[in-house]
RNA sequence: GGCUCCAUGGUCAAGCGGUUAAGACAUCGCCCUUUCACGGCGGUAACACGGGUUCGAUUCCCGUUGGAGUCACCA
């Protein structure tokens, strides 16, 4: 059987958001798990639209996800030039363009913008909508030779029929028919010499031998325009597989533009989310394995991956679902690890000499992303002001009263101990909590309270105390007895 | 508005004619616990509606409603 061929042809004009990063992710699996070629292509046509730089954040990004490609502009397959810019150069588009108009399947267009406008017939929520009038189709051969040789500038259009319908096959959705009337006479090649995606994608993907063309759903409704060239052509059409769309809150598509910072990748890297986790995410927004797993590998994907049990319907992209999913991928990382990416933002939110080891692995499960860490640390550098009514707690049996009484009575048991280590500490505090016959909540409650000044903390009384150390610890309970005294 | 697609809990999502309609996130409760978290256990919560087809429809067909996508010399 012939080897699977995929493609990923983002437009360098800006940021990858998860749409676009999910596209890339199913072209890359349908590829790997047949042990196919997964290709970049770069989609440059659109020259005004460019960003510096947007080319290699694609590749940075790529490179981040584990989502390799095989082929493409540094990657030399046999199928280059892989930049849609360099291959204009060699003629190829205007090539295959002549070959349409010869067969009368495309046609020289003259009109100017002017005339185009005067087209626009109705406005349907702000855009306007139009249908070219074949106006030029009708121009003699004469005529369109004149304006050649005048050096009119022009566009060459695809003839479609306004008879008959169009079906193509989407492997997910399955047969659809349009009316041939319903296709506009769409643009092939630009004014400027440059082709359109609509025409450069189909002529890249046959000439590039791409076998599956899997896009956003986005294309469905312009895939019958495609499906009209490779018949023009002659072509074999490809496998296609069009992807439901990943939607915000709101159900709408995600937009580019006015983007919501949140589904950016790079952001959401920056906000402290881990790549994998993010792929692992994405990869079942629209898809789901046979079985109930949720968490998987990129190797594990690429085995699981079956495109058939790709979902029609779009879905909606789940924040609080991916942080949890951040979440379980930091509490099965490596320890070094972990404590190579936490470092900074442990170092930002600690500044004083403690041990910031420790303090990582307490906090480890109890964050879902990076930033997290902060409110769980922010305590060691500083005690915070807090109310006494903090020492209350119904569970524990504990209120301002029973705490100072505690706290007075353990202040010279903590004096005298020099060994300040969590076992340490909770053995003489375990020794003190039988010896007055308490409960262990009634006692580790108030110190703990003394010594974070918080409600909530990653760690127990005697594992802060540790960290902190003898003097500081001291200082903070000899604080909280003032607090208490005051009330 | 035309065309196209889609339709199971708040969200992701299994199901592919007969099920007590899975599971996950979120949410709520309980347990565990040196607080919180982790972990464990349990609860609330869904087949949009109306017609068919069928002995039997969440599942197949049609319609309605709802949602989305698209209608550029952007991709």
């Amino acid at each position: 059987m012939e080897k699977i061929r995929t493609r990923y042809a983002p437009s360098p004009t800006g940021m990858m958001h998860v749409g676009n990063l999910r596209t890339a992710l199913y072209e890359f699996l349908i590829a790997k798990h047949e042990d196919g070629v997964f290709m970049l292509r770069i989609e440059d046509t659109d020259q005004e639209r460019f960003v510096e730089g947007a080319t290699e954040l694609i590749y940075r990004t790529l490179d981040k996800t584990g989502i390799v490609h095989d082929e493409g502009p540094d990657k030399d397959g046999g199928y280059g030039p892989y930049v849609q810019s360099e291959r204009m150069k060699t003629g190829i588009y205007m090539e295959y363009a002549k070959k349409l108009i010869e067969k009368g399947e495309a046609y020289y267009c003259f009109c100017d913008k002017e005339r185009l406008a005067s087209l626009k017939t109705e406005v349907v929520e702000g855009k306007e909508i139009s249908i070219y009038d074949k106006h030029c189709l009708h121009l003699s051969k004469e005529e369109v030779e004149a304006n050649l040789a005048a050096g009119m500038p022009f566009v060459i259009r695809q003839n479609n029929p306004s008879e008959g319908s169009t079906t193509f096959h989407d492997k997910l959705y399955g047969d659809i028919t349009v009316e041939n009337a319903e296709l506009d006479d769409m643009i092939l090649i630009k004014s400027d010499g440059y082709p359109t995606y609509n025409f450069a994608n189909v002529v890249d993907d046959h000439v590039m031998n791409i076998t599956h063309v899997v896009r956003g759903n986005e294309y469905l409704s312009s895939a019958p325009k495609y499906q009209r060239l490779y018949d023009a052509f002659g072509w074999e059409s490809p496998v296609y597989v069009h992807l439901p769309l990943i939607t915000g809150e709101d159900h709408k598509k995600l937009a580019k533009r006015s983007g919501n910072a949140s589904y950016i990748f790079e952001e959401m890297i920056k906000s402290g989310f881990l790549p994998e986790a993010v792929v692992n995410y994405i990869a079942l927004l629209g898809w789901s394995p046979e079985d109930n797993r949720e968490i998987f590998s990129l190797e594990e994907l690429i085995r699981e991956f079956d495109y058939r049990r790709i979902s029609k319907s779009p879905a909606v992209f789940d924040y609080t679902k991916l942080k949890w999913m951040n979440g379980e991928y930091l509490k099965a990382m490596d320890f070094d690890r972990f404590y190579e990416m936490a470092e900074p933002y442990l170092k930002e939110a600690v500044k004083k000499d403690y041990n910031l080891k420790k303090i990582a692995a307490m906090v480890k499960t109890r964050i879902e992303i990076f930033p997290d860490i902060k409110e769980h640390v922010d305590f060691f550098d500083a005690l915070p002001e807090y109310d006494t009514a903090m020492y209350t707690h119904k569970k524990m049996k504990t209120n301002a009263e029973t705490s100072l009484a505690v706290l007075k009575e353990l202040l010279p048991i903590l004096e005298a101990q020099e060994d300040y280590t969590n076992d340490a500490l909770y053995q003489t505090l375990s020794a003190y909590v039988e010896e007055k016959g308490y409960k262990n909540g009634y006692v580790m409650w108030p110190v703990r309270t003394a010594v974070s000044g918080k409600q909530m903390t990653p760690g127990g009384a005697t594992e802060l105390m540790e960290i902190l150390g003898k003097e500081e610890s001291l200082a903070r309970i000899r604080k909280g007895i003032e607090l208490l005294e005051q009330t």
